[in-house]
DNA sequence: TTCCAATTCAGAATGATTCTAATTTTCCGT
DNA sequence: ACGGAAAATTAGAATCATTCTGAATTGGAA
């Protein structure tokens, strides 16, 4: 391979993210993901990805999707029980169910806020992680 | 039954709570779950009430779990896709996950905070519920 | 090339939850 | 109290997202 290979591929993904070897199955689909913003499950990945990967298998879809998780390349995202979700969008933000539609859109923080602040945590307390999930809907007019 | 059956019974709980019939099953199960503030899984709840109600069944208990929170007399709590869990508290709250001990911590507001205000949200949005989940650990010392 | 580890794959297994259909209990008018 | 209808409970089967298994393939280093 020429001096490509040391810098990016193609269609623009690097060989490797996070110390993760971009496979073409990994690369596949977190290019779907970059691509639509809809938050699919591991099975609407797995349908949508069979255009450019025919033959890739749902385990395969969900052993990417977890290594993306496992790297913070992308986040898992979900609401009470229901299939996860898959979000490309690594800002700190939150989700908005739209129960009317079923689409869930990300929501920013307002600026300058600091969630933990806001928060009666114990002391000494070391958070890992925040998710904060909104259901509701977006009226019609 | 005496006049007793209008107001309450031995056990301290009301025939009927937010228009649910409180059975004999869904009383044991709600004082369970006040009584320990553990977050248990329906399967926990299970175990734990054969000691009042040897012969209930596991759908009973998700039955039940259920009634109580669709009547608004307790809230289901999800982490991630783990099994959920149930809490009898019913100020809004945030639930904070301790990865050291697997317990969960409810998480209060700061007085006069208003979520809803912090987040950028599209104009016209109904917000029904919000969730915020805590991950972390408890510092040792 | 050759070897070893990582990855992919198809299908089986898992496990929380829901469904089903049959009983039991409760409610209510008589 | 009595009878019938509706609600609740029950055991077990079914569902379904996800994980596991073991074999086949691929990729990279030597």
């Amino acid at each position: 391979m020429t001096s490509q290979a040391l810098q990016s591929q193609a269609n623009g993904i690097p060989e490797e993210i996070n110390g993760l070897r971009m496979t073409r199955q990994r690369q596949e689909i977190y290019k779907l993901l970059v691509g639509e913003r809809s938050h699919p499950t591991a099975n609407e990945v797995f349908m949508r990805i069979k255009e450019s990967l025919p033959n890739i298998s749902l385990a395969t879809v969900y052993n990417c999707l977890e290594a993306l998780v496992q790297h913070h390349i992308i986040r898992q995202v979900n609401f009470d029980r229901e299939p996860s979700r898959y979000c490309p969008n690594l800002d700190e933000h939150g989700h908005f169910h739209d129960e009317a539609t079923g689409t869930i859109h990300d929501i920013k923080f307002k600026p300058g806020i600091n969630l933990t602040d806001l928060l009666d945590l114990p002391p000494h307390t070391v958070i890992k992680d925040i998710e904060i999930t909104l259901r509701g809907q977006l009226a019609t007019s």
